[in-house]
DNA sequence: GTTGTAATGAGACTCAGTCTCAGTATACGT
DNA sequence: ACGTATACTGAGACTGAGTCTCATTACAAC
């Protein structure tokens, strides 16, 4: 497993300091549903924190080729039943991961319908509270029950304004 | 086409006045691409006007049995090409295709994380203010360009909180 | 009519995503 | 250490939503 270096020797690893909880919360979290955290799962959840973006299946497979794409898939199902990802939908037919905004923050989604890529944004708070309330009411009309939240602003991309 | 009234008797069709405007808007829109606004398409706009919510290939399919799959695939396409329609992406594996929001009004969806089922939403001018004046901000940082935003609200429908 | 263009239905095809299965690794009890 | 139960893994078969092809049919313009 390449990609990943061992955990017991965080000093090598980019910003370790800000991932060496991360890995303990992801190991607690499966080990809640009974699952391992080896190294393949490891691969994929370092990949998921460093990348600043939600990836898409090809963005891990090339970043981590090592990792077979059954694999893959199969890590991404678990980890998203051990709530440690979250699966979002692009504008384009390729589903994209990322940390669940427990381990990260809450953050929203720029999606550019011209190439598809994804990009995080966070919010003031004063957006959220007003988003919060707003949410409330739209949902308790409906007698829905909202767990969480999503804005995505959909448009072009610096690169793809350019061409 | 059985779920189509001939749109010369519009007396017929139930809440005809409502959508008289709207036929004539989506032909207007084909003809811009060189497209015919035939009876095919007209029930699957017929269909996505009345429904009150984003629909499946499948709900348009049991709707509509005589229009085949592939035409169905190949209308919605038309239309959204034609800038009728918009295809979205609900918490499930299916896509959901409605009416432009040029053709309805602005809005907003509820999605059911556990039956997939998708709730449309109107916010109030004053949110809706607040949302774009965000969003400028959040985009103009990354030298985005927005054309449309989309409030996502996740959680359980009242149907399935019964359960 | 004739002619060019668009529309249609049936079914083959694509490919992201899932499932199966046989083999391997790991944790735990003794 | 050893055995056992359970989880993990990779390869590849499989599924099914969505797309494409093609032969045919309908329409619009002149």
């Amino acid at each position: 497993m390449s990609v990943l270096r061992p955990r017991t020797a965080d000093a090598t690893r980019p910003s370790a300091n800000a991932h060496l909880d991360l890995h303990e919360l992801v190991e607690t979290h499966l080990r809640r549903i009974d699952q391992r955290y080896t190294s393949g799962r490891q691969a994929v959840v370092q990949l998921l924190a460093t990348s600043g973006r939600p990836l898409s299946i090809s963005d891990i497979s090339s970043a981590a080729p090592d990792v077979p794409r059954s694999s893959a898939y199969r890590h991404l199902s678990d980890l998203q039943r051990a709530g440690v990802v979250r699966r979002i939908a692009a504008s384009d037919e390729f589903a994209r991961f990322e940390l669940a905004e427990d381990l990260t923050h809450h953050h929203h989604h720029l999606l550019c319908s011209n190439c598809g890529k994804v990009i995080d944004v966070t919010p003031s708070p004063a957006f959220e509270a007003t988003v919060a309330s707003m949410v409330d009411d739209l949902t308790l009309e409906q007698g829905f029950h909202a767990t969480s939240h999503a804005l995505d602003v959909i448009g072009h991309c610096a690169s793809c304004q350019a061409t």
